[in-house]
DNA sequence: AAAGCGGGGTT
DNA sequence: AACCCAGCTTT
């Protein structure tokens, strides 16, 4: 690595952590379970918007054993609004996993605890140096900024092998001794001194150490690629009540986007989709008006919702649910925005 | 290696 | 509007 600062490093990123690090609600404790939670939903999250998800869900589920017990729908409506839900259904999977293989102790070896369902490389690494102090290397997107910063690495952060140098450098710099506050260190001064565009490297603590604050220009690091081809697609949403003020609702598919998430009915925008959504559900339409209309972008795909409220009398076919019982179903955000406008 | 998977904040 | 965020799984 070539690298001549390691001990130098090591020392004033721990001390720097210890002293400067923020209150946060995952760091009062060393459970494993309770770090593996907060890992998992810090994944591709913030930590303001995680916060209030890990309190509620510790008020639930403050074991590993209450949570593998849990009714998926109940476990969804305490991630709903978060995103990415196969990560609460992978999280509890792995839970059990742990009660069945290994009596209900978190391995505390990568071998292991990579085998547990949804945790990947830097899950394992971040769950074995916080909770267990060991010395693995858990990169993430602020290490891999950090790094490539600290070290002048241009290689292309988008490129799946380019994870690998960053695994190796951890491996070589962590410090053996404070291994947990060491990964803590790179991801906290990734959050709060070495930003991606505008780092604050005037209040670094290891600004001395920094190849790229000293022979060249850590703003324009890391290198990453991009391309990225959004898909549009149109939907026409329908909350169809009957004359006992019941609701007509459905359940998305056990796979693929949202998957097992409640929604109202929805169909791909057509001419004649009322229609076609009417007579499919033998509903006898008596009046319908538009709610509202709005883009939802997710990361890949933008839906563009128009949304209908409609009286039908009472029919057979389907799902019809009272109000107290549509408050309790996990829905994404569309259609609380919908929900919330109907009531 | 690439694609699918949420939602929201920042610039 | 583009980018980013304490990434993982499937193909």
């Amino acid at each position: 690595m070539n690298y001549p600062y390691v001990t130098e490093f090591r020392q004033s990123l721990v001390e720097w952590f210890e002293k400067e690090k923020r209150d946060l609600p995952w760091r009062h404790t060393k459970d494993p379970y309770k770090i593996w939670v907060s890992e998992v939903m810090l994944q591709q999250t913030r930590v303001d918007t995680v916060i209030p998800y890990y309190n509620r869900f510790m008020e639930s589920f403050p074991t590993l054993e209450l949570l593998a017990e849990a009714p998926q729908e109940y476990l969804l409506k305490h991630w709903e609004g978060l995103g990415y839900y196969s990560r609460a259904r992978n999280l509890q999977a792995g839970v059990r996993e742990v009660l069945e293989s290994y009596g209900g102790i978190v391995p505390d070896n990568r071998h292991e605890i990579s085998k547990l369902k949804g945790i990947g490389p830097y899950t394992a690494g971040a769950i074995l140096s916080i909770a267990y102090n060991k010395p693995e290397h858990a990169v993430d997107g602020n290490v891999m900024r950090v790094l490539s910063r600290v070290l002048n690495i241009h290689e292309d952060i988008a490129l799946p092998k380019t994870k690998k140098i960053f695994e190796a450098a951890v491996e070589e710099l962590i410090d053996p001794e404070n291994a947990s506050s060491f990964n803590q260190g790179l991801m906290e001064l990734g959050a709060l001194i070495c930003s991606p565009t505008s780092p604050k490297c005037l209040l670094c603590p290891v600004r001395e150490y920094c190849t790229a604050f000293n022979e060249g220009e850590p703003e324009n690091l890391p290198i990453k690629s991009k391309k990225v081809k959004m898909k549009h697609i149109s939907y026409d949403v329908f909350v169809c009540e009957d004359e006992d003020g019941r609701i007509l609702m459905e359940q998305r598919p056990e796979e693929g986007l949202l998957a097992n998430m409640w929604q109202f009915p929805m169909v791909e925008q057509e001419d004649d989709s009322l229609i076609k959504f009417a007579q499919h559900h033998e509903l006898n339409v008596q009046a319908h008006q538009p709610i509202l209309t709005f883009k939802h972008i997710f990361s890949h795909l933008t839906w563009h919702v128009n949304a209908y409220y409609m009286k039908s009398k009472t029919a057979e076919k389907g799902e019809w649910l009272t109000r107290e019982q549509i408050e309790l179903l996990p829905m994404p955000v569309p259609m609380l925005k919908i929900w919330q406008a109907i009531k």
